[in-house]
DNA sequence: TGCAATACCTAAAAACATTAGGTATATTAC
DNA sequence: GTAATATACCTAATGTTTTTAGGTATTGCA
């Protein structure tokens, strides 16, 4: 990811999100998605992206499937019934972080309840 | 953080807020406060906390003041001139980052505009 | 013909957190 | 009274993930 540090850890969640709604996509796609879906705020590099679908697909999350485009090679990636239970847990598990991280961060009690007549 | 990974990137914000709202704190304190204002759901390591602390001071955000409180020390950090510039900035961009990964990850238009009469 | 876009990849380094220690005092529980 | 828990600081090794900075190769546009 190219913008700040802040997206630290939440790569995988965003790949099998988009993999569940779009039923299968290869690399680059998802990294031009990403650049669409946020307006180019988060740009996820290649060098974060291939490493983490590897994983990924290690840990039997994702399978792949190999298509000649163009004469290009595109490795199409997809959940598996594993992967379907993953995005699940990690969506709901980031859920609850955007909760806790609002929770947190929110202006403090002393400046919201401040009366302006 | 004890808790999941997706925390990575948001210790330094978490105390810079934290310092921002109540001045002055010490390391345990701000372990303990955060999680009593996350109901647990946030446990800060004092192995992350304490080089977070080191760092931010060096990179002149904070300042330290020693105290001896019942026989033990206690290190307060408060924010600098320059730190209170810097909560702002880390606000902003974690409330981006927010927003930006709501939108990500919210459910897709197919689901959403589902018509059930 | 040369550059941008498409499409895959990796390895070294940096950044940050976890784990697992260490020191020391105060308080609570048995 | 002594052992465990809480308070209070700290660091070093390890692990995970990302950035940076490359590499290969084809297609399309200027």
């Amino acid at each position: 990811m190219s913008n700040k540090k802040l997206y630290r850890g939440s790569l995988s969640t965003i790949i099998l999100k988009l993999l569940g709604d779009n039923g299968r996509m290869y690399g680059y796609e998802i990294t031009q998605r990403v650049k669409e879906l946020t307006k180019g705020e988060l740009k996820i590099t290649e060098g974060a992206l291939y490493p983490s679908l590897h994983k990924l697909e290690a840990e039997g999350h994702l399978q792949v499937e190999f298509e000649q485009v163009n004469n290009r090679m595109r490795k199409y990636y997809s959940l598996t019934e594993d992967g379907t239970k993953e995005v699940v847990n990690k969506l709901l598990e980031m859920e609850m972080f955007l909760q806790t991280m609002q929770g947190l961060l929110q202006p403090p009690l002393s400046s919201t309840t401040e009366f302006i007549p």
